[in-house]
DNA sequence: GTACGTGCAAACGTTTTGCAGCGGG
DNA sequence: CCCGCTGCAAAACGTTTGCACGTAC
């Protein structure tokens, strides 16, 4: 347990809320879950949320960051967005939303969701129903 | 050249539309440029093509499949549809249009002009511009 | 104590690349 | 004839997995 670089009260928001989605509270997870959700929205890479926790100290490996962010995911804490061939991105805002995404800094960018209405929505082809709808804008410098 | 598996017609056809982009009409391209764009508008993923093309005698290995998609796509001759994290699928139709995608089977389908219609979308922000605006409808088998 | 999580390294599937030889123009 | 294209094999990339050890509960 050691020296976690996380205040006690930051910590038991982050252990409730892993305990609440079935979660062992190890450390990895908890500096994970305080990176993701300490600090508002976000979007993040495996690469990058791997950067960030090789900083704090603890080691956390490649392969945990990557079980981590796929439990997330499944437990509902993180939504997937798939934009770029490359990479894998997670979203911490769960409500439905669209991305603005800059392809010259593989960059993702939330929409306002005042600045976007969806016109007419065609019905799921028989057989099938719709499971979400993504709204991507790709962007290029000017 | 031999015996490649089109007609003259069809073959003149394709060598003319890679001559106008800047490629050199091999049989490799030929042949692939008619299994693409010969039976109207189509979603292929380079595994997929590698199999079609497998199957017309002319040895195509996959490094071509993989360089001719590309190279058509670099042409503007192919759109990607980035909606996979798993694999990249190129799309013949070059007109802007939507799609469904059938998660089950990772298979994509044409979402029909006339279903879909945008409401606002916001500009792009200071210092880009918008590239293409992608709706991506998932489905899950009801 | 025990079931689950972690780290490491190796495996994986897709895509790209280096290079020698081939073939279109 | 020459430069670009092709095929092969190997490499590269992000991601997943098997297994031994460690740790939360």
């Amino acid at each position: 347990m050691a020296n976690l670089p996380l205040t006690g009260q930051q910590l038991n928001a982050m252990r409730e809320k892993l305990q609440q989605s079935g979660l062992r509270a190890t450390n990895q997870r908890l500096t994970l879950a305080h990176l993701l959700f300490g600090h508002g929205n976000r979007h993040v890479t495996a690469e990058l949320l791997y950067k960030e926790a090789s900083k704090t100290g603890l080691g956390i490996s490649l392969a945990t960051i990557y079980n981590t962010l796929n439990q997330f995911h499944e437990a509902g804490l993180l939504r997937e967005v798939i934009i770029d061939q490359n990479r894998s991105y997670f979203d911490t805002n769960l409500h439905e939303h669209h991305h603005f995404f800059v392809e010259s800094e593989a960059r993702l960018i939330d929409i306002d969701e005042d600045e976007i209405s969806l016109g007419e929505m065609p019905n799921a082809p028989a057989g099938f129903r719709t499971d979400s709808i993504q709204v991507v804008i790709r962007l290029k410098d000017a």
